[in-house]
DNA sequence: GTCTATAACGTGATAGAC
DNA sequence: GTCTATCACGTTATAGAC
């Protein structure tokens, strides 16, 4: 019988390659046909193993697909995280739209990933989703010497989600450009925020 | 055999009713249990019939799902088409922010429908999307006797975006003031573009 | 470690009884 | 006009051979 890989306990080196390997192409997969459309089946064949060996590495089909949701997502906030805090607070804001938009531009795989993960529900949706920058938003009012004025809240959503409308249209359309979209976002953005 | 219902022709007087009705389950369905979850099976138990009765009125099960998104997103475009000719052309983008919002906001069934249409690919998402309130932002300007200024495709991407986003938050939390945060989103809206 | 075979289930759709 | 019964298919997951 076939061991269940319930226990992590030794992950050895080639197991850490086939794991890795699986989520590169389940990111693919996803990218390119859909959430749904990423069965066990379709999976397996993009990897060119069987389904019982995709089985053998991860203990359910979903346990896949959240590995490579988790992958895209670390790297995004590791990105971002990065980037907002090598500027100081007052441009933290336009840091986190310009980098965030950069990002996603920079790795469509990964954008539309993102977009079914969260489109699908399986993603935050919740404060979780604005929280981040909504703190950004009143750390830079304070470092302005600014008091608390609007609604960062509000303020954090809309920015958000004008930038899932934006890369959306960006994936749509190649030739669009996600930069300087990026850039009228943060016009407004601190036009608002700065008032 | 039952007939299939391919062709248009009759439309009896209770036909009608049983289709608003499977319509109208659907919606909720949907609205409920999310979109891959609306399954044939399950949308027969909420109407109360059983799956061959829903096939009898329909010819397949994405068309009582086309049907249900066709129907809310005629409620909205009707809505929101009347609210903007309804004001001078310099206001239409304002009336259709707050319209948009204000429909969904007292039809959550609807915005979870229309979400989780768009969410699957199945909505436009393209060009249609955006065109409309780009047409409205350029005939604003116009109206003020301003030439061609800011890149009205861009802000019409953010601001249906914004909406989308405005709408998701408030569905996860009844509380939150979407027609604050709409006033909030005109007031960006509007000094970006008559900037 | 990877395979084949198969189990158990849910799906959409059809056929035919009533 | 609505029902029951059934169909063929795709799905995840398991068991056991190799």
């Amino acid at each position: 019988m076939a061991a269940r890989r319930t226990e992590d306990k030794p992950l050895s080196f080639i197991e850490r390659a086939r794991r890795e390997q699986l989520i590169e192409v389940t990111i693919d997969v996803v990218a390119e046909h859909g959430y749904a459309a990423a069965s066990l089946a379709r999976i397996a064949q993009a990897a060119g193993i069987s389904k019982g060996a995709v089985l053998y590495h991860f203990a359910s089909k979903d346990a896949v697909v959240a590995a490579a949701r988790a992958h895209v997502l670390d790297a995004l906030v590791a990105d971002v995280g990065a980037a907002v805090e090598a500027v100081p607070p007052d441009q933290a804001p336009g840091a986190y739209v310009r980098r965030m938009l950069g990002h996603l531009a920079e790795r469509p795989n990964h954008a539309r990933m993102i977009v079914e993960a969260v489109l699908h529900g399986e993603e935050p949706g919740g404060e979780e989703r604005w929280k981040p920058l909504a703190g950004l938003l009143g750390a830079a009012r304070e470092a302005r010497g600014l008091g608390p004025g609007p609604d960062v809240r509000t303020l954090a959503i809309a920015t958000g989600g004008a930038i899932d409308a934006i890369i959306a249209e960006r994936l749509r359309d190649a030739a669009y450009d996600a930069a300087a979209a990026a850039e009228t976002v943060v016009t407004m953005l601190e036009s608002a925020l700065f008032a």
